[in-house]
DNA sequence: TTAAAATGATAGTAATACTATTATATTTGC
DNA sequence: GCAAATATAATAGTATTACTATCATTTTAA
């Protein structure tokens, strides 16, 4: 895909920044390894002390690109989403039914890219495992109305907005499009990690796209249903 | 209904603890002042220094109860899984019907206490907000094993599991009632959250009760599908 | 080529999440 | 009622975190 849209550049919000990581290669660097870094430590183990020692350069350098090491999290998580709506955009071109276009959205969703796929210096497959676990934490918060303003939820947001309008397609009168939708990401989310942890919480199965599946199943239920 | 289980004592993993709280005097003002400054400040931002400063007992004291803060927010969530658990035990006790079970049950979840019920020292009310924002957040860390060794999910797990069961009454052949469940406790919380501060994520409505109605009928519609 | 901008090197700070030690209350068993 | 055991208070200390500040040096752009 990096070859078939080579210009490509993701949009994040301004407020999710101090400098554009993408015009140094410091701030290319300071993208690239901590996504390794969070993968690897979690988020709250992870911090810029660790990245610049990693990386060679001074902590106060980083924070001249971020303002804080949550700033840099707003900015990877919607630069994901950023990322899943093109992949959106590319994978529902053309096809005619909703339905179909929907069971693509939320298979999307689910689905991890190529571990070796690097795009803009992103390694999208370990992108993917930091959002599994850390989106929902970053709004989970007592200033997540500031974060809201700065951006962070945007590209989130948007991804979403766009699913909804395809549900609308389907059912113009169905009122929960967005409520259906963040159950079922979310969700989907927390199954995979439930699945691996968890046990009791879920209903792991020996197919790989049950979870997929299911809230393609759920989902067009709900829809479906005179609510 | 303190009045009518006057006797009820939450049990609660003893991993969760270094002494049971409810045993001395500071014990169960740690418990209740607890409760109170995680619901101001959230959890974050709350700190057992803080915490020793408004009860008038040295940091090190509430260490001896808790080994960590973690460990005392554990403690509180689980004590509030095995409270939803006695009401849920109460509430559904004489219905025959299962789906009216269910239904109760998806409603406990989203249902708060009265504002000033006080039971064993805890406020539930504000122990309700506190699970709402941050009970997602305990097991989504990377050691998530740990504490689930621990005993930390036990009693969330528990109850996911007796209503597990109902559901298979319904439907005996259904395959995911745990997945499904915790899409809906989880997703329950979330809807919450978001109709307070991100409502593009969400579709509030004016009744009160839209979310309950919403995933009771998500529920009956997925537990009733062929899948 | 020069000045502006970015980066590096280094230092410092307040707060956090604990641990350790010793003194003083309080409770319990006899 | 009193000693012994136990709980609590008072105080100090540590490594780490999440930054901020300053100034020298390198890189880049006009």
């Amino acid at each position: 895909m990096d070859v078939l849209l080579p210009n490509l550049k993701i949009k994040v919000s301004d407020g999710l920044f101090q400098i554009d990581p993408f015009t140094s290669k410091l701030g290319k660097k300071i993208i690239f390894h901590s996504v390794e870094m969070i993968t690897e430590l979690g988020f709250e183990k992870f911090t810029f002390k660790k990245l610049g020692e990693y990386i060679g350069s001074p902590e106060a350098s980083i924070y001249r690109y971020f303002k804080s090491k949550n700033q840099l999290l707003f900015y990877l998580i919607s630069w994901y989403w950023g990322w899943m709506e093109c992949r959106l955009i590319l994978e529902t071109a053309n096809i005619s039914s909703p339905i179909v276009r929907l069971e693509k959205s939320i298979a999307l969703v689910l689905s991890n890219a190529d571990e070796h796929l690097v795009i803009e210096e992103v390694e999208i497959y370990k992108l993917h495992q930091i959002t599994i676990s850390e989106s929902i934490k970053t709004y989970l918060k007592k200033d997540v109305d500031t974060s809201n303003k700065e951006g962070a939820f945007s590209n989130y947001k948007q991804f979403v907005e766009r699913v909804s309008k395809i549900i609308n397609e389907i059912n113009p009168d169905y009122k929960y499009p967005q409520m259906l939708l963040t159950t079922i990401f979310e969700g989907a989310h927390l199954q995979v990690f439930f699945g691996e942890h968890l046990p009791r919480l879920t209903n792991k199965q020996n197919t790989p796209d049950y979870i997929t599946k299911f809230y393609i199943n759920l989902a067009l239920q709900s829809i479906n249903s005179s609510l």
